[in-house]
DNA sequence: CTGCGGCTCAATGTATACATTTTCAGCGTT
DNA sequence: AACGCTGAAAATGTATACATTGAGCCGCAG
């Protein structure tokens, strides 16, 4: 079958085609789902359907409606911006608490490793970077982050934000095409990257906390940027797509 | 019928009787929950039965199981701590956020009214407390507080913190026998609940977030005492008895 | 004794019929 | 025209039979 996504179970494909359909914006936010419609649609009886939209639910891309069922999430404009700053809020708490409490040894040198391996995709050339490294490392050192503390509760709370499409760590790195005008960006947020490390590992938690919310402002001025100015690159970012676009 | 805990569906009874049941220690975290079983047990089908632990894993209460199925949630110490940190670091937030873009009038004329009613609970005698009124009123403060600055996303964030039963702002509330020594607490907190609607009035808000990480710092010394002091405390704060006791 | 293989049973995954609730169009009344 | 009633269609809620998976047990062979 030609879009056979392929998965284990039943709820799986089910979850996956849901979650592809609702992130490119086929289906806008408010529009009721119906078990029966999508059971048929999927060509799967209705309780595959009802489990994956209840992951969904979990997920934070759909919600209860008060009299049953589910309806896609709706994301204005200031949404995603919200997102952004609880992002930046967040690593701002995980790397404040690492300062204050202390990390394992093992796991500041993970993520002084992985900074060191970002450090490896500049190439000599203005013009060379390995974007795809980038934003592999990028997610990689993120994650880290959220694990220094060594507290389950905030990492848990992170890894929900960051499933977002939209509020993943990269989702707004400059695409392959426009790259050599955005390599200093790229420089920037490395350097913030290195910044943070020190200030965890000198256990200055107040810098710490400012830095990370700094860093994950970056994401808030190109959400902007794309949206006063280059409204076309709306595509080009995954998940933006389903931002409701009247409201701006 | 005796434990008929009246809801319209076999779901909702599901829900709320399982939520109990964990939220009062009988299943200690970490144990597996059995659709069958569960289902026997309260005299339903299994649909119902998942439908309901599918909405306690939203809630936090469940996670699932990695070969499907789940598990009861287990909280340490330390992540009740954390939780409180969390909350804490979201009204922060919040308040921050109230300062920052501003607030509707009605909004503020609202939350200025809890704290005057607040006021109004403390009697002439210094043993006089209302002690339901001010609990009432202080998750209505908390509630408002997190709608201040009109962000559905952080007010949707504060309410799933707010549903575990340790993390709600009145948990930690001290209980009626011993309210006379705890009265000192109490005015403090009704204290930082002036200053903090002052401080976001004021437009201050790197003021208004340290308040308010501050005042939801009393829950944090509440917990710290009851554990290291009155252990035998802990039945009477609401949802503290599904704090793995061994982990201290 | 130890390790492998398959058997068995229990648990979740799935389909489907039926029950209940919600919705809403249609119609009558005021 | 606005309101509310009503009944039928459609959607979710529920029970249950059957399918599939996977973990543990047992016995056999080395």
């Amino acid at each position: 079958m030609a879009s056979q996504t392929s998965a284990k179970t039943h709820t799986m494909r089910a979850l996956m085609a849901l979650r592809q359909r609702i992130t490119k914006g086929e289906l806008p936010g408010g529009t009721r789902l119906f078990e029966v419609a999508m059971a048929e649609d999927l060509q799967i009886s209705r309780t595959p359907v009802r489990e994956a939209m209840s992951r969904l639910a979990e997920e934070g891309l759909l919600e209860r409606a008060p009299s049953g069922g589910f309806m896609v999430r709706s994301f204005a404009y200031a949404d995603v911006l919200d997102t952004l700053e609880l992002r930046g809020v967040l690593e701002g708490t995980v790397a404040r608490l690492a300062a204050e409490r202390g990390t394992s040894d093992a796991k500041l040198r993970e993520i002084t490793e992985i900074v060191r391996r970002l450090d490896g995709v500049f190439g000599d050339e203005p013009t060379e970077v390995d974007f795809e490294a980038y934003s592999d490392l990028n997610s990689q050192f993120h994650d880290a982050l959220a694990a220094l503390p060594g507290s389950l509760t905030f990492e848990r709370e992170l890894a929900r934000v960051k499933s977002l499409p939209f509020a993943s760590p990269s989702a707004f790195l400059p695409n392959e095409s426009r790259l050599s005008a955005f390599r200093r960006s790229l420089a920037i947020g490395q350097e913030q990257h290195r910044e943070l490390v020190a200030a965890i590992a000198g256990r200055e938690g107040a810098r710490a906390e400012a830095l990370a919310r700094e860093h994950a402002l970056a994401a808030r001025r190109n959400l902007e940027y794309i949206f006063s100015t280059e409204h076309s690159e709306v595509t080009t970012v995954p998940g933006l797509e389903l931002v409701a676009p009247a409201e701006k």
